[in-house]
DNA sequence: CTGTTAGCGCCTTCAC
DNA sequence: GTGAAGGCGCTAACAG
């Protein structure tokens, strides 16, 4: 394991030289720049991170914090992670990939130790009190995800209203007048949940805005749940023509249960999922489905992240909420209201 | 950010002590201790990794190497990450996702620069470039997969062959003589990929056993895919009554093809898939399939590191096929032959 | 444009 | 059972 020492003396040059040429933070002649890229080259150097970190207070490598009690696992997170991955690479960082709870401090105590200099949270619920204790502590942060108060905080989030809006608009526009929305609550947090609770209460505005009738069905997300409520919803209210989901983990049980009912889709009912592009080709029939765009999301939340790292003091919050958008498939789960 | 210099001081003690009181290498009064614990905890301190990492020239990482070009962005890759995430928090040691294709050397820069102690292979080839470089390297590795020779190479898998053999066997209980294999090809490689030759021979061999007929299908990872060869499939061969299936990516086109068709599965076409539990019951109607053990695995492939980084010299090699166990689901995709 | 030289925070050998 | 001190490899003033 050669060594910016080893580099320098066989260069001829001081070891700082050699710092600067790696690092370009100040000019060096070309001369001198190529003869300590030679040696660099012959000698096989890379520089040793920890020497790096050490010196310069920064790890390069940032968190994604994935708490895996909280969800099914299942979904799109594969993608959010891969991508993350992927952009940090392409930034310069690696990403260490953290399954610790909410109430876990494990994470905290990385970013105390140094060996992360941000963090990306998933999962976030209105009131997480993991957002709370980043931003007391100071430790830089972005959410996949949004709270209630965003003040500033830098995320980047489904607008998830609006994603119900497509979905209903567009099962009104076939004549559908009586539509339920499935979501997905994970226990007791329901009422927490962020993506829940601001889909339920844009379907509600979104049924009346289209004259239609909105039932609300909360779910686990398991497809054994999903089977439940779909048969419960289907004998309180036979009426019910479309089915909005936002649980991509129940999705095989509606699917399953609607068929043991003999009822087809999407003759009988019509399905529409707010989930990733990969999920609804794996169903059959094929779903129609407002796009998760998780990849798009785990990439900006890199991007949002290294910005707050890299920019001075006061860089700007940056807070986006993408826009969902619609894909009839062929075979789609969606069929003029009889 | 205190440092053990700052808790020697306040503890009246040398910082030596300090170090020893946290890595417990040399014995300590109790007295000495408690007041070093009791200040560490006063000043909420936390050793810092960089300064750690440079003075034992380990970073206490280790990368899980996952080429996503290679793979079809299922939900099976994202159990391996998460149980091996957990497993190596529980060991004391960080995860980073690393998403490098196979020719690239940015994983091995990273362990050079001793950002890295060691690595989790995936998607391993039977002659795998990756495995080779690191083997010259004397990078410290293990795989999930493995190769054509493993002499000396540690690693974990599922015994493929076995898996095919009780699919085939349950089938061929089950009335079937006529049964295809669908398995998983990424283009070129289709040669190289371990799990694809070692299933396809090992089918041959139970197909033979059994007194059946086999028909072997190749397949991208992709619906669309699945589609297009269940349909050449039962064109070609009309009398076939049974799919044996190793790509999951595929198993929607395998289902949609086969209901476009006007066929019922199970009544028409039975359908095992290898896969995993939770995927399996993703699918209507539910699948029998033999589990495919990914967070078992993710687990082991990090224990299995781990004990090469801290073991001494010479720590046994650790080479595991596990075994396969069938999951016959309810409505599952099984019926006697025609 | 380049060199010198303090650290960065921790581990560990050597001495007592 | 404890302390002193020399690195580990790199960065970034400070000094030409």
């Amino acid at each position: 394991m050669a060594t910016m020492a080893d580099i320098a003396k066989r260069a001829g040059v001081s070891v700082s030289t050699v710092s600067y040429v790696l690092s370009g933070k100040r000019p060096i002649s070309a001369e001198t720049r190529e003869r300590v890229l030679e040696e660099i080259r012959k000698a096989d150097f890379h520089p040793n991170a920890a020497g790096r970190a050490l010196a310069s207070r920064r790890s390069r490598t940032i968190a994604l914090l994935y708490p895996v009690d909280t969800s099914g696992l299942t979904r799109m997170p594969l993608e959010f992670v891969i991508s993350a991955a992927e952009e940090a690479g392409r930034r310069g960082y690696a990403l260490i990939v953290s399954t610790s709870t909410a109430e876990d401090e494990e994470i905290l105590s990385k970013v105390q130790r140094g060996a992360v200099d941000g963090i990306i949270v998933m999962e976030v619920a209105l009131h997480d009190p993991r957002v709370e204790l980043f931003r007391v502590r100071g430790v830089p942060f972005t959410m996949i995800g949004h709270c209630a108060d965003n003040t500033g905080l830098s995320y980047v989030d489904l607008d998830f209203p609006q994603a119900v809006e497509v979905a209903v608009a567009h099962l009104c526009e076939l004549g559908h007048r009586r539509i339920a929305i499935i979501d997905r609550t994970t226990g007791a947090e329901e009422l927490g949940y962020g993506p829940s609770v601001r889909s339920r209460a844009g379907f509600r505005d979104s049924v009346v805005r289209h004259g239609a009738t909105g039932f609300h069905y909360p779910c686990q997300p398991s497809a054994e749940d999903g089977a439940r409520v779909v048969a419960g919803m289907l004998a309180e209210h036979p009426g019910i023509t479309a089915v909005i989901s936002l649980n991509t983990e129940a999705l095989g049980g509606i699917y399953r249960t609607v068929a043991d009912l003999g009822l087809r889709i999407p003759t009988d009912l019509s399905v529409v999922a707010v989930t990733s592009a990969r999920i609804a080709e794996f169903m059959v029939p094929q779903l129609t489905a407002v796009d998760f765009p998780a990849a798009l999301m785990g990439r900006m939340g890199v991007e949002f992240l290294v910005h707050r790292l890299e920019g001075g003091e006061h860089t700007p919050i940056e807070q986006r909420l993408l826009e969902p958008t619609i894909t009839v498939r062929q075979s789609a789960g969606l069929a003029p209201a009889r």
